[in-house]
RNA sequence: CGGAGCGUAGCGUAGCCCGGUAUCGCGCCAGUUUUGGGAACUGGAGGCCGCAGGUUCGAAUCCUGCCGUUCCGACCA
């Protein structure tokens, strides 16, 4: 390609929208441009590199027997009212306004309605399906450029099968074609398990690049034996014991003191494990809100993924005024004894018939202590509800656990039959007997994977590609296109890459300074460049720098292809 | 959805408090000189100052409403 012929709007500058670097690069180099919040146009250069990657994907899939399929983006309001989903998703599903039509936000409902009208007998199974298609969101609040988009470009795939043995081997499948994938895509990545039971799945991972700009924090072992999504991370951590001391609660006068630290100062311990902390959460349910209170030790924080994991999706922490309602007092004075009966109480396994703990009266300024929840509290129950610290160990005892943020890039999970069975999408069995297909889904967010992948790999000049996904591998750089000499021997490289076939762009502008070359050059990332200028071409050299390094190599300019 | 900020030429901005017809840099066009790390000079083009209403002789500037956008938080199959 060569540039003069080629649309790419380099900016000098960051645009002052942009906070995190793979955004300000993808503007700066002319990959995208946003039309509007979270909806960016994808220009030449830009679709170069997300076309590579999905060309890595389609390779991958194909390679797994998957079939690709390309859906629509509009699909009937009514086959998500079927699913339940058009309530779940609510105001992050776009509606079109004219007619009773959604934009997809996913395609399990649309690959699911293909199924039921094809996929009638056993025979008919395993297949695995995919597609790499424009999905819509209506994120409430788009941010960092195309990490996190209301339009995207995402490779969803699902596995069809008749038992859940054939599930099991999709599933691994997939994986292995993940690991594939990304590591061809040049990504550092790591598979962590994850929460499923917001989509009704079981077991689920999550391919995740790390990243400080990352939304998501993953934990990770020592030993790298043991990775997992935060929300369902587990640790081994010494229970509380109990004292047997067998003193009576008693309550005691805190003014002001709403936090967890100032009681721990007021009670002068610096032992917060027997503080405990109490939050209360509303299950919204149509028959009726359900409230729960839930306890955890001082020094940790409820995990509300593993909440929902226990409780379903729609738990939240109550608010202000429902907390004075239920206990009487507000958040930082509220306690499980004294509670109406219709309150669950749950409580974290390390708290398991805990005594001598100390906690809020539901009086506001007033705590109890002594309190014994086994004694105290009849109806508890105890489950794995905090929240994993860094540096506690692994629920083996073997290693340590980190945590960092990571990008989620891909996501794999056994769905299972919720879609087949809210759509009907039955087969025959070897037996004559119907069952709803078993479903896993599989997706790759493709714009993602590519900032991704920019925000590992950059430096303070700009984008540094390599491998698959690098759009050119070579950039000519003419310095002076009005030198016959220069153009004449770069014209030449030029002709011998495209013969050869491997992807070139040919810095051929006429009229730009050298600096600018330079410069735009190490912006686009193009992993090797071939500088042909005066200096050297005296002496019949060329210059050959490597991006990545900034290495530079002076050679023979007959053997210079051979970089 | 809560909190904060911003909207002036393609991009980045000054002016706004204190009202008088818009500043500077980059980029762009023409010409001359230049050509190994974002050139110099000369001349030029380009603006419903986000939108609507109000106050005023007069509004980019003051007031009201709206819209857009960014960040923090909340939320996120």
């Amino acid at each position: 390609m060569r540039l003069t012929q080629f649309f790419l709007p380099t900016l000098k500058d960051d645009p002052v929208d942009a906070v995190v670097d793979s955004h300000k690069l993808m503007l700066r180099s002319g990959m995208i441009k946003q039309i509007t919040s979270g909806v960016y146009s994808s220009l030449p250069f830009g679709l170069m590199v997300f076309r590579k990657v999905e060309n890595i994907i389609r390779d991958e899939m194909n390679a797994a027997g998957g079939n690709e399929f390309y859906l629509s983006a509009l699909s009937p309001t009514e086959l998500w009212a079927e699913t339940g989903r058009l309530e779940d998703y609510g105001d992050l599903m776009f509606r079109i306004k004219n007619r009773d039509l959604v934009l997809c936000p996913t395609h399990e409902e649309v690959f699911t309605s293909i199924a039921k009208s094809n996929l009638i007998s056993y025979k008919d199974f395993p297949k695995i399906w995919y597609q790499i298609q424009s999905k819509f969101r209506n994120e409430e609040r788009p941010r960092a450029g195309v990490l996190r988009a209301r339009q995207f470009t995402m490779k969803d795939a699902y596995s069809l099968d008749a038992t859940w043995e054939g599930l099991d081997i999709a599933y691994e499948r997939m994986a292995q074609a993940y690991r594939n994938i990304f590591t061809r895509c040049g990504l550092e990545f790591v598979v962590v398990s994850a929460f499923s039971g917001a989509m009704g799945g079981s077991a689920s991972q999550e391919f995740m690049a790390p990243s400080s700009v990352g939304e998501d924090n993953i934990v990770i072992s020592e030993d790298g034996k043991y990775s997992s999504n935060l929300e369902v991370a587990v640790s081994f951590k010494e229970k509380v014991q109990r004292k047997n001391t067998d003193l009576k609660y008693e309550e005691f006068h805190t003014p002001n003191i709403k936090t967890i630290d100032e009681l721990a100062e007021f009670v002068k311990t610096k032992d917060k494990t027997r503080l405990a902390k109490s939050r209360v959460f509303v299950n919204v349910k149509p028959e009726g809100n359900e409230f729960m209170l839930v306890l955890v030790c001082g020094d940790d924080e409820v995990n509300e993924s593993k909440l929902q994991g226990f409780f379903g999706i729609n738990i939240r922490p109550a608010h202000n005024e429902e907390l004075m309602e239920i206990t009487g007092a507000d958040a930082g004075s509220i306690g499980p004894i004294g509670l109406d009966k219709k309150i669950k109480i749950i409580a974290d396994l390390l708290l398991e018939d805990a005594d001598e703990l100390i906690s809020g009266a539901n009086k506001n300024d007033y705590h109890l202590k002594n309190i014994d929840l086994k004694r105290d509290v009849p109806g508890i129950e105890y489950k794995d509800l905090r929240t994993v610290k860094e540096g506690e160990q692994t629920s083996d005892k073997s290693s340590k656990l980190k945590i960092t943020k990571a990008i989620e890039v891909g996501h794999i999970f056994k769905l299972g039959t919720k879609y087949s069975e809210a759509l009907g999408a039955k087969f025959l069995d070897a037996e004559g007997k119907e069952n709803p297909i078993i479903f896993g889904s599989y997706g790759i967010g493709i714009e993602r994977t590519t900032a991704s992948f920019i925000e590992q790999s950059h430096d303070d000049k700009g984008i540094i590609w390599k491998g698959e996904i690098a759009p050119f591998k070579v950039i000519i750089i003419s310095l002076n296109q009005s030198n016959e000499e220069i153009k004449n021997i770069s014209e030449g490289f030029y002709k011998e890459f495209l013969n050869r076939k491997i992807d070139v762009l040919f810095d051929d502008r006429a009229d730009v300074r050298p600096g600018v070359k330079f410069n735009d050059a190490d912006l686009i990332g193009i992993p090797v460049q071939l500088i042909i200028g005066e200096k050297n071409l005296k002496e019949g050299n060329v210059e050959i720098k490597i991006r990545k390094t900034g290495e530079r190599m002076i050679v023979r300019k007959g053997e210079a292809i051979e970089y």
